[in-house]
DNA sequence: CGTGACATTGACCAACTTCAAGGTGCGTGG
DNA sequence: CCACGCACCTTGAAGTTGGTCAATGTCACG
């Protein structure tokens, strides 16, 4: 199969059965605005749906369109209210003393952005868009009135920064004791399934994150990144050209996270079996 | 300086200037309870002072008191509300699906336990307690109530979400950029810092974890942590004996975290601008 | 068709894990 | 009070994973 082929297929899959982008001999491949016309009307609906608060016009007027390598806000910024993401893709990163960033998270459509801004008022993360996108914004005195006029944004956004918190715990648990090969599994299965979450498909997508991105996010080295990927794609698990992506054997990829957590060799599994005895 | 007058200095310290405890002899040194003196006021009286909803006797109601190894939820339990640690400390993890389990956190008095269960109503982290210890319940009406009817209860409970947002995502940092030397440092460091915000000396307190435990949350090898602990100990930065840990020198400390995270070899270097071009 | 950004591949090497053995402190029961 | 067992911790030697370096390949765009 050329990349030529891949690519239309992938691009075809990527926007399901619509038939608007069937048939394009031309299309714009990475590096350009791609998952713009994905639509995240879920969550949004759910929170201003029920709200009385806020009418049509203020609604319209807090959206904002974005594009690659544009900033939402940076570290330091001053707080004013969270972002939803409608369309696009985002990465949040953190910088330590020296300079030296480290992607904390992707966004898609539907995510949440600023929620870390609560704390000091003040934004711990800068976020980046990856490609065109928009947000909507509802700045910090919607929020205080949403969330006692509207017990479904309340939960929705408790439920969100719990959610995250979760995925955290994940994925630090992941960072800390999963194989380079595991994490990468991983990392295919979250996209997979967040894709799958939102009505497109799991199983043929396209990154919009960069090999240095992913690099950086799962903290290997990008020559790993690409090691994985080579070595997934011999034993047909996936088929990669660069940032269009299809996993082909679900099976295999969830047995690499499987099975390298419990059932390696004996020589780790006495090891967990100590560290579970001293969790108690 | 024998292990005993290291133990009893560091207790007295531990303490500050309370007479209390000073002079005494024989004292319970570690797997035994030792930090269930320490007292949240701060926070607590924070949310609850401002509001005239619970009373007196309800607050009282909700105090309950746990030891050593003791759980306050476990992973599907039912989430019912938050808990309020007033003394002892507490670690929380998660489990994979095999079973291994991995440290996320560890509290001390004033942090909020339970908030993962916002998401599902199910609690995602099993939480257990590492010594003797007393939390205060705030069952989930009570939430939704001061949530709406106090403004220190909503900011509090936002604030300490996205707070741990933040220190998650320094987490993730550390677990994924950084050396072995480099996480345990900082874990002190940390350590260090919150026994300071807690009016406790923060150069000599003791671990209540155990070495798996340490290592199990910073993604090491249990003798890696010990080998570090030695090397620090050997360099005149740290003096540990089992459980007891005074910082010598903090100066060092930093550079530790701040040296390698900018400034280790050219190679690294070179590296890291390879990621930073790439953060665009 | 050249340039620049991004990605891949192979060879080498170091940090950290694994394995194995021994040490320390505490509680318990003779 | 001592000896034993247990949990926890330390230390040394061997073995791997994954990072580093360097060179080459691929694609998009002007």
């Amino acid at each position: 199969m050329t990349a030529r082929q891949l690519r239309v297929m992938s691009v075809d899959k990527l926007y399901g059965t619509s038939n608007t982008y069937r048939g394009v001999t031309k299309m714009k491949t990475s590096y350009q605005p791609q998952n713009d016309y994905y639509n995240a009307t879920t969550l949004l609906d759910t929170y201003m749906g029920s709200s009385s608060s806020i009418n049509q016009s203020q609604q319209r007027d807090s959206h904002r369109v974005f594009h690659r390598r544009d900033n939402l806000f940076s570290v330091g910024n001053y707080f004013e209210g969270i972002y939803l993401l409608r369309s696009g893709s985002a990465k949040s990163f953190i910088t330590s003393r020296d300079g030296e960033e480290h992607i904390t998270k992707f966004y898609y459509p539907g995510d949440m952005l600023g929620i870390d801004g609560f704390d000091a008022h003040v934004h711990t993360q800068t976020v980046r868009f990856l490609e065109t996108s928009s947000v909507c914004f509802i700045k910090e005195s919607q929020i205080n009135s949403l969330i006692q006029t509207s017990p479904d944004f309340r939960n929705g956004l408790l439920q969100s920064m719990s959610h995250t918190l979760a995925s955290d715990s994940a994925m630090m648990m992941c960072l800390s004791t999963c194989s380079s090969e595991q994490k990468v599994a991983q990392f295919l299965l979250d996209l997979s399934f967040g894709f799958s979450d939102r009505n497109l498909s799991g199983s043929e997508f396209m990154l919009s994150m960069t090999r240095t991105d992913i690099a950086n996010y799962l903290g290997m080295a990008i020559e790993t990144v690409s090691r994985v990927f080579a070595s997934f794609q011999q034993r047909n698990i996936i088929a990669v050209k660069l940032r269009y992506l299809s996993i082909l054997d679900f099976e295999s990829l969830n047995s690499i996270v499987a099975i390298d957590n419990c059932s390696q060799t004996l020589a780790k599994k006495s090891n967990i079996k100590r560290v579970k005895q001293a969790l108690n």
